[in-house]
DNA sequence: CGAATCTCAGAGGTACTGAAATTT
DNA sequence: CAAATTTCAGTATCTCTGAGATTC
């Protein structure tokens, strides 16, 4: 019943993230895009492993570390060895961090309205929904 | 009504996108990914100018001269001078083009299988229609 | 001649490869 | 000692900046 659709949906959707990386300018946000989306992850699961952190980002542990360097000199972060295992680095985000990601997040509504602009409100509601489904986060 | 949610839907976006690209091996689609992605647009527009297939693509047009060279050598796609303003390259897909694109094509319908497995027909159909709304394609 | 279009060389930023250091 | 984790140096790939060539 799938009628030859001129656009797969793996294509649109990376059409559509590219248009809002494209939106997001680093002045807006206060902090580069991809110091962003490390923080919305290190935000809601404290004290990570940076392993863990690596796989649920989908980069490499090497990248991760100097991405990290990054944060922790902005002050967004911290890192502290593992109790339990002392090869570990658990990550934290500092209260900085915390105040500082909730400007950001605040400033990407603005990105999302304007990405989003041809849906109703219901039908965000529906994207959102979806891509949560998809990933296995609802 | 918008409850905070953990995640934007940017964010969820960048990351099943990322996902979809991290899934889709060159071996499979018998071509490099940027090579799929552009000739999906050249083959949809044939004989499109170089300038306008940049826009659509949203890249750079000096880096598109970069891909076509390579499409070109790859016998996939032809360049040719516009007879009304002899500035202008049309870039249109060879008919070796097209052919591996629909293999390629088909290849990457496994991927989205897989990315979207999570979702039922119905919920594809849906994600499909609402990425192609937001970026006006509907 | 100014503007538009395409081309390319060089620079900058990002991501991957391989090896070292520490701890289990 | 082998395995796991993090770190870094070197490499490769990609993207953007700026200048040049052709045509309108």
């Amino acid at each position: 019943m799938t009628a030859t659709r001129p656009w797969g949906t793996l294509t649109l959707l990376s059409q559509l993230s590219k248009s809002a990386i494209r939106k997001t300018p680093e002045s807006l946000l206060g902090m580069p895009l991809r110091h962003y989306v490390a923080l919305s992850y290190i935000a809601e699961q404290e004290g990570m492993a940076q392993q863990s952190l690596a796989e649920i980002l989908m980069m490499d542990a090497n990248n991760l570390v100097l991405l990290l360097n990054e944060l922790e000199d902005a002050g967004l972060v911290r890192r502290v060895r593992d109790p339990a295992d002392r090869r570990r680095h658990l990550v934290r985000i500092t209260d900085d961090g915390m105040a500082r990601f909730d400007r950001a997040r605040e400033a990407r509504t603005v990105v999302e309205d304007e990405v989003l602009r041809s849906l109703s409100a219901g039908e965000r509601d529906d994207l959102h929904r979806l891509l949560a489904k998809a990933l296995g986060k609802d």
